[in-house]
DNA sequence: ATCTTGCGATAGATTTTATTTATGAAGTAG
DNA sequence: CTACTTCATAAATAAAATCTATCGCAAGAT
């Protein structure tokens, strides 16, 4: 017994005609008559007499047709089921994003997000990279967001904005009279960056094209956790320091002197939402990246593809 | 989409194990790898994790599989419904029966029946051998008791007994005196048969050897309906008739003198069961055929190869 | 480290099954 | 009787499922 079978009763049982019926199962009328002789062979139950014109079921087969009815729609369930899982807008949804982003994005979209699709929980956690891809392998967290690209098969990359890079420049330093500043100018003897673990950390070595231990070397302090710390750091010790953009964006005007842009082309990093392949919800996806973007200050929101960059 | 491949979603899904869920399914380990990719591509949902040891269904994997088992238990009750129906002795049950057994058939066994198969209800109706082979095919009969061979394609014939032929004889005729009698000894100008319709006239007059209109040629008269008419007639007006077996037990005693055995091969008539050959209700046909033939007296019981004997 | 082992994926050949075209058989209306 | 309608059958073809053989990867063992 097949599923096709099945339909194929129930397009005879609907037409009463057994070329009709082909015709509406897009086969040939010799097709349907073979095989619903099978099934009626394999069942040992006529299930229509061809001596009736037109053709009826029959008491068995009405029996027959009204549970091939009941399978088939169960089959269509089937595919329903995925569609729900992907339209649904609901649910709890396990989000993991790097800690160089969490307290300067969420604050953006979460409230509107959870206003906007009532039914929609979220379980966000801070963590690093690394365990975001194993999470999300082990599908204990459904979405990711951090700096991309990842290069890791069986993830999918869904960008969400490029965030330019700052110099943070104590006024007792040489550079902080300049307007736009060169990656040559940071003096790495005197750059404070995140502890290990931040791949913002390795972002900012790269930046400077140093690959060898600052710790090591020992010409060098690391700051703890978080931005707020290093730029105090950066306030009493003097130095300098990278930020990402939203960080910048959120520093108060006044202090915005200590701020330097990059002249271009623009050191950035890709912000993305990541998932499985495989992550059934679809349109979650699609929703999550259209309202993060549209939560964005106006300043992370301009298409940038004109402007001179380089993605770090 | 298809059975197949639920079918091997859950062997995976029960032995978290590929190369022994195929073995469990009678089919090599890439045949199940293969059609699981397939399933999984036409629903584009990653129904198992396989990265995980042993594997592991995906969270949308167990809604899948949840629905798989939905739909294969409902493809099972498919051949479930056809062995109840088969197995059933319950329900309506309707039977034509030939005029000339059912008043003296019927009585045998309808109520032991009965009480044996408290579910069963009985729908029994008079009907000729034409009408019955038609309601057959019409479906609006289940069964047909009646005289074989029929020779009807698409009908079973279940045999029940044979029933010998009696000559029934009024004390005025020549052959009363003798205690075995032949079809040649019959005196058809002095016979009185069943009316039109009764397939038992057209049995006398074979083995009268008549094939003319008794009518046409004004030798005869025809009696009403039964054989008690038929039997009356002779008694108050001499002549002869044939009756069946079951008749001529049901006389009185006092009464069988009139009876008039044949010599061997003494002509019989088949009583059979019948039902289409898709009848799906096998195991009632089985069961009313026992118990039909128990029920008879044991006159009609015996084997009856033994003897000589010659079907009409 | 390197080697083995276990597990699932992949490729190509082969078998099985479904489908098609062409035709037959049986019943029905003109 | 003839033409027509309708479903069944047969042989050829197309599509699919399955098999054998092999690969690739990751986890433990040496």
């Amino acid at each position: 017994m097949n599923l096709q079978q099945l339909e194929y009763i129930i397009a005879v049982d609907n037409h009463r005609h057994f070329a009709r019926a082909a015709e509406a199962c897009f086969v040939t009328q010799p097709t349907l008559s073979m095989m619903i002789q099978k099934l009626e062979e394999e069942l040992q139950v006529k299930i229509f007499d061809r001596s009736r014109q037109p053709v009826e079921p029959t008491k068995a087969g009405v029996l027959m047709l009204q549970q091939a009815r009941k399978i088939l729609n169960e089959s269509r369930r089937m595919h329903e089921i995925v569609a729900e899982l992907n339209e649904q807008i609901s649910g709890r949804l396990n989000i993991g994003i790097i800690p160089t982003l969490a307290p300067y994005l969420l604050p953006y979209f979460v409230k509107p997000l959870l206003e906007k699709y009532a039914d929609l929980e979220l379980n966000i956690e801070e963590m690093n990279t690394q365990t975001i891809t194993e999470s999300l392998k082990n599908e204990q967290i459904d979405l990711g967001i951090l700096v991309t690209p990842l290069q890791e098969k069986g993830i999918q990359e869904v960008p969400l904005f490029t965030e330019k890079f700052y110099a943070y420049v104590a006024d007792s330093e040489g550079i902080y009279n300049k307007e736009y500043i060169l990656p040559e100018d940071l003096d790495v003897n005197r750059l404070w960056i995140l502890e290990e673990g931040h791949c913002f950390r390795t972002q900012v070595l790269n930046l400077c094209e140093i690959r060898r231990d600052f710790e090591v070397e020992g010409r060098f302090k690391i700051a703890a956790g978080s931005f707020e710390t290093v730029m105090n750091l950066v306030d009493h010790y003097g130095g300098l320091t990278i930020v990402p953009e939203l960080v910048a964006l959120k520093m108060p005007k006044n202090n915005r002197q200590c701020l330097k842009s990059f002249s271009a082309p623009v050191p950035v990093r890709q912000v993305s939402l990541v998932r499985l392949d495989s992550f059934p919800r679809r349109k979650i996806v699609d929703v999550l990246q259209k309202e993060i973007v549209q939560s964005l200050p106006k300043e992370l929101k301009v298409k940038r593809e004109a402007q001179r960059m380089i993605h770090i």
